[in-house]
DNA sequence: TTATATTTTGTAATCGATTACAAATATTAC
DNA sequence: GTAATATTTGTAATCGATTACAAAATATAA
C-alpha cells in the first residue's frame, strides 16, 4: 500500500507538497501539481483515513440515531440522509435506539468516541425533555421529534396542525365520536394527540384518546382489548404507521368492518394503506424531504457553527380515502 | 478531553500500562489495574479511537453494502447486521449502490479507505460475475446473492426451489398458464427463473417469462402493457416484493380480479400481502436470520481468515392465501 | 545465597497523515 | 540593482494511542 512519503519520493517533492495538493489548497505551483497528481495516480495512492483522522481532528462521518431503521418513516430518512451525506463526501453511522434511553445514551457517547462531526437524532421522550444541543461536542439535529421550547435545530412535521386537520377531515364527515390512538413514548405522538384535542375542543366533542406502545403487536391487542367493552366509536385516528397497522389487524379480527361500521384514519402513508379495501384515510408525511432537510441543516451547522438554531416545520398531506367515507349523522 | 497520559499521571504509572488494563491485556498487577481503572472512571477517560486505528490497524468497522435499504428485505437485513455488529463491539457504515456498478466499486473503493474489518454485500449482476473474495483487502460476506460457483462466503435463499415449489403450487392449483415476471438484473431474479422453468418444464408446460427492472413502477408499467394484448394468462408470479406489488397495482389499473380470472403470487411476506383482499400467496423469506447469518458469518471469517469459504443456504416457506385459491382445470 | 527464569513495568518507537514554521525562491517597489 | 514583500517549498513537530523492547521486580531452582 503506497503512502504519501512515497508519492512525495516519486514526484521528487516534499510529503507536504503532496499532502497540499491532494487537499485541494492554494499556493502549489502548477508544474508540483501535475507531478504530484501524476504520482499518485500511478501508485494509487488513497491517504489513509486513521492518520489524517488523527491528525486533523475531523471525521467526516455523521452518526444517524433513530428508534428502529425498520420504522418505514425512519427508513425513508436514512436513504435521505445517506444520500446527501454521500454527495457531500460524509459517512454515516446508523444507529437503532428502540425507544430505549440506555441505547440511546450508549450511542450518544459513541459518536462522541467516535468524533463524529455531527449527529441526526430522533430522540426519546426522556431525552427530549430538557435536551440542548449546547450539551454535546458535535452539531445535533433533531428529527421528527422536538418540543416547542428545545433549544436545537430541528425538522418535524406541524404535527398540531396535521392532526387537527386529520380530526376536523373526520368530524366533518359524520363522525363526531372518534378515538385517539397514539404512541404515548414519543413527542409526535403527544403534539399529535395535541392537535386532535383542539379540534375536538374545537367542535365542542369529548375526546377520547388511548395511549399505546407504538408498535404494530401493541397497538393490535390493546385495540382488540378495546372492542371487548362496546360501545364502538365512530372513528379511530392511529397517530402513526405501525398503529394503524395494529388498529386495521384488531379490526379485522373482530369482524368490525371499514368503513360501515367505523372509519379508520392515522398518519404514514404507507404502500399498504391504498392498496386494502377500503383506501385508508391518511396523513402523508414529506419523510424523503424531512431527512434531506435534517442532513442539509447539518451540514449547515458544520460549516456555521455560530448560526442561530433553526426549526423547519414541514406540512402533512391528508390524502382522503374511503376508510373516513362521508356518512349521514346518525340517531 | 482526558487523554492516556492524564490517566497514567493521575494513576502514577505508566501509558503502556494504561492501555494494557484497559485492553484487558493479562500479565499486569491487580494493584495498578484497580488504580488504572480508577482513574480512568475520574478523569472519564475514552480512548481517542482515531489514534488506536492508526497504530493497531484494526477499526472495527464493518460495511453493508446493498442495493436501496428501502426495499423493505435489505431493511430488515440491516437491522439484524447491526444488532449483532454493535453486540459484538464494530460499527456499520450502511451504502446503497441502486443495481448501479459505479456506484458500487465507488463504495467498495471507500471500504478499502477505511480499513473496514469486513464487509456484507449484495453485490450487483455485473460484479457477481467473477467475483471472488480473496480479490479484496478485506474479508466479504455476500447476501442474498451468489451463484453457484462463487468463491465467497455467502448466505443466500435456496431460490430455486423455493421458485420450483410455488411454482408447483401454481400448477397444482390449477394455474398452468401462468407468466414469471422477474428481476433480471439480480442473480436472485436469475435463479427464480430457473427455479420455475424447472417446474415448467417438469409438467410439461410452457413457460412464459417477463425480465422487468425490479422497481414498483417498472414493473407496474411493463405488466400494464403486457395486459394489454391478450390473451390472459391464468396465473403470475413475481420474483420479488417490489415487483410484486408492481403487478398488484397494474391488475387494478386494468381492472383484472384476482383471483376470479388471475392468481397472483411472489416472493417477501410484506405486510401488505396479508391485509388486501385476497391476500397474496407469497414464499416467506427469513430475512432477519439471513442477515444475522450474514453477520455471524463475517465475524467467524474475521476470527479464522483461513477457515474453508462457506455457504449458508436458508430455505423460504411457502404461505398460502387466497390469491392462488384451487380452481378447476378450464375448457 | 546466588543464578536463572519469569513476570511486571516503563521508555520510546511507531502508525501515516496534516500543518506550523522556517527556508528558499520569485515578485514588486524604489 | 537592492531591499522589501509575497509566494512556494521543505523540515520537522504533531495528533494520541499501541506495542516492541529493555529494564526492573519477583519467583523459582540450585
Amino acid at each position: 500500500m503506497a503512502q504519501i512519503k512515497d508519492v512525495a519520493h516519486q514526484a521528487g517533492v516534499s510529503v507536504a507538497s503532496v499532502s497540499r495538493v491532494l487537499a485541494g489548497h492554494a499556493g502549489v505551483s502548477e508544474s508540483i501539481r501535475q507531478r504530484v497528481l501524476a504520482a499518485a495516480q500511478a501508485l494509487d495512492y488513497r491517504p489513509d483515513l486513521a492518520a489524517r483522522r488523527l491528525r486533523s481532528r475531523r471525521t467526516d462521518t455523521i452518526g444517524l440515531i433513530v428508534s428502529d431503521v425498520r420504522n418505514p418513516f425512519f427508513t425513508e430518512i436514512s436513504r435521505a440522509v445517506e444520500d446527501v451525506a454521500y454527495q457531500n463526501h460524509f459517512r454515516v453511522i446508523l444507529c437503532n435506539t428502540d425507544e430505549n434511553p440506555e441505547k440511546e445514551a450508549f450511542y450518544l457517547d459513541l459518536m462522541r468516541d467516535e468524533n463524529v462531526t455531527g449527529v441526526i437524532l430522533s430522540p426519546t421522550l426522556a431525552l427530549l425533555a430538557d435536551f440542548r444541543s449546547a450539551d454535546y461536542p458535535f452539531p445535533v439535529v433533531l428529527v421528527d421529534r422536538c418540543d416547542r421550547d428545545t433549544a436545537a435545530d430541528a425538522v418535524v412535521l406541524d404535527n398540531v396542525d396535521a392532526a387537527y386537520r386529520l380530526t376536523t377531515h373526520l368530524i366533518e364527515n359524520g363522525h363526531p365520536r372518534n378515538v385517539l390512538f397514539y404512541g404515548a413514548a414519543s413527542a409526535t405522538g403527544c403534539q399529535r394527540r395535541e392537535g386532535y384535542m383542539a379540534a375536538m375542543a374545537a367542535h365542542g366533542l369529548e375526546p377520547q384518546v388511548e395511549a399505546v406502545t407504538a408498535t404494530v403487536d401493541h397497538a393490535r391487542s390493546a385495540a382488540h382489548k378495546f372492542f371487548c367493552r362496546p360501545p364502538h366509536p365512530e372513528a379511530l385516528i392511529a397517530s402513526n404507521g405501525l398503529i394503524l397497522l395494529g388498529l386495521l389487524e384488531a379490526l379485522r379480527e373482530v369482524k368490525i368492518k371499514v368503513p360501515e361500521q367505523i372509519a379508520l384514519t392515522g398518519f404514514d402513508d404507507l404502500p399498504w394503506t391504498r392498496l386494502v379495501e377500503p383506501g385508508i384515510t391518511v396523513i402523508a408525511q414529506p419523510t424523503y424531504d424531512i431527512g434531506q432537510a435534517a442532513i442539509e441543516l447539518l451540514l449547515q451547522r458544520i460549516a456555521q457553527p455560530a448560526q442561530a438554531v433553526r426549526r423547519v416545520v414541514l406540512r402533512g398531506e391528508l390524502r382522503e380515502r374511503d376508510s373516513s367515507k362521508k356518512r349521514n349523522a346518525r340517531r
